[in-house]
DNA sequence: TTTTCATATTGACTTAAGTCAATGGGATAC
DNA sequence: GTATCCCATTGACTTAAGTCAATATGAAAA
C-alpha cells in the first residue's frame, strides 16, 4: 500500500496519518524496466522521486559519451530532491532542468514522483520534514566527500578494494559480497572503463585477497585487503 | 560589529534583531594567518565557522601526502556545518571529528566559530534558519556534483579552461581574471599537480586562447575557449 | 645589497590507466 | 538446437598525466 511505503522513507518518518494521506494524494507511482530512463539532464524538472523497488543510478555523461555514476540509489530513498530547494523562482520555469540522468538498473523498478509545486505547499506548512531534509542532504554531501576523495586520491586498485570492504559491510559481515549491479556500472561509478576493472580484480586475486566468480566475490585475506586501501 | 556580520551570512538572513542576539553570545572569533591550521579532520567537532575576511581551504590528504582541496570558502560563507546534521547521537561525543582539514590562505583570515551544542538549541525554536540550511546545502551539493563531473568526466586542460572560465563570470565578465590562490592550491582544486598545472597553461598560451602573467590571466579568443571547454 | 625561502617553471623520463580490437561466455529469443 | 545479444575478459598498444630533478623567479628577511 503507498502509504507504508511512504513511511519507510526516512524523510516522511515523522509524519502523522493525515499527513501521509495529504502526500498519498499528490504522488504519482511509475514502473521501469532494466535500462529505461526516469529522466535526462535535458527534461524539464517536475519533481522528485522515491525508490521503492529495483535499483536506480544517477549519472551523467560526457560529451564524447563517457558516463560517470554518481549515485546509486536503494529502495525507500530519495533521488533528485536537491532542485526543489535551489533558484526557488525558476523552479517552475520551462528552463529549470534535472541536474544529471536517472535511470533504471532492474526489472520491475517502481518510483514514486512527487511533484515539485505541490510538495512545495507541503513544505510550507511542515518544518519537519524540513529537519528531515537537512540531515538526508548532509548525509548526501558526505557520500559526495567520500567519492572525491575517492577519486581523486586513490589509484583505481585501491577503489576497487575500497569499495568491496563497503559491500562487505553492508552485507552483515559475511565474507562473500554480491555485486548487484553490472561490472560495467561498477566501472563507472569507481571513475574507470570495464577492462580496467577486469584487469584490476583479476590483479586482487592473484595477489590471493579475493577470489572472483562472476558477480560474487569473496574475501580471503581482509587483514591484508584492509591494509592495501587504507 | 559582530551582528553585521552575521546578518551578510546567508543562513541568518531571516533572523530578527532578538536571535542575532542570541546568536552573537555564542560566537568566538577567531584570527588566523596564512598556512594557518583551522582545524584538522583528527580534531573532536566542536563546531562550524564563518568566514569574515580572508580566505579558507577544505582539504583532505592522502596517506601519501597527496592534497585534494574540495571547497575554497571565501567571506560570509559557512563551513563544516554539514556534521551538526548527522549522527546526532554521537554528535557531542569526543570520538566525532571534522571532515576534513581547513587552512586559511590569506593572512588575517578572520572566522567565526558556532559552538555546536549551543547552536542546536537555537536551532530547536527556529525552523527558519532549518530551511535556509537545506538550501545551503542544495548548492554545495550542486557544487560537489559539478565538482564530480569535471573530476571524472574532463582532462585537465578542460578543467582548467573551465575553471578560468568560471572565474571569469565572476569577475563582472572583465576580460583579465586574477587568481586569488597559489597555483599549488589551485592544481590540488583542480585534481592535478603544480607541474602540469604550468604545462596546461602554457598550452592554453600557446593556442592563443589566454595570455598569462603571473597571476593575471586574461582571455584573448573567449569564443573558442568556451568551444575548447563544453 | 645579498641571502633565503616559497613558488613556479622546464626537461627528461615513467607509469597507470585508457583505447582499440578480438574473443569468450551466458542468457534469452527464435 | 543455434542465433543473437550483451556483458566480460584478454592482449597489444597509446597516451595523458605523474615523478624526479634541475633551475628560475620573486618576495621578504638579514
Amino acid at each position: 500500500m503507498l502509504k507504508d511505503n511512504l513511511k519507510k522513507v526516512y524523510i516522511f518518518s515523522g509524519l502523522d496519518d493525515d499527513e501521509l494521506d495529504t502526500l498519498s494524494a499528490i504522488v504519482k507511482q511509475k514502473t521501469f524496466n532494466k535500462g529505461d530512463i526516469i529522466f535526462f539532464d535535458t527534461e524539464p524538472y517536475l519533481g522528485f522521486y522515491i525508490t521503492v523497488t529495483g535499483l536506480v543510478k544517477i549519472y551523467k555523461i560526457s560529451r564524447d559519451g563517457k558516463e560517470h555514476i554518481l549515485h546509486l540509489i536503494p529502495p525507500f530513498n530519495t533521488f533528485a530532491e536537491v532542485p526543489l530547494f535551489e533558484n526557488f523562482n525558476e523552479m517552475f520555469e520551462e528552463s529549470f532542468r534535472y541536474p544529471a540522468n536517472s535511470m533504471a538498473l532492474e526489472d520491475d523498478t517502481r518510483v514514486l514522483l512527487i511533484p515539485a509545486r505541490q510538495f512545495r505547499e507541503l513544505l510550507e506548512n511542515n518544518s519537519k520534514i524540513c529537519i528531515k531534509m537537512v540531515s538526508g542532504f548532509a548525509k548526501r554531501l558526505r557520500h559526495l566527500n567520500h567519492h572525491i576523495e575517492e577519486l581523486t586520491l586513490k589509484d583505481v586498485t585501491r577503489r576497487v578494494a575500497g569499495y568491496i570492504l563497503t559491500e562487505q559491510k553492508k552485507s552483515q559481515n559475511s565474507e562473500t559480497i554480491s555485486l548487484n549491479i553490472s561490472k560495467n556500472d561498477l566501472a563507472a561509478y569507481l571513475g574507470t572503463i570495464p577492462e580496467t576493472l577486469s584487469r584490476t580484480l583479476k590483479k586482487l586475486q592473484d595477489e590471493d585477497m579475493i577470489t572472483v566468480d562472476g558477480k560474487v566475490i569473496k574475501i580471503c585475506d581482509m587483514d591484508r585487503l584492509k591494509d592495501f586501501v587504507v
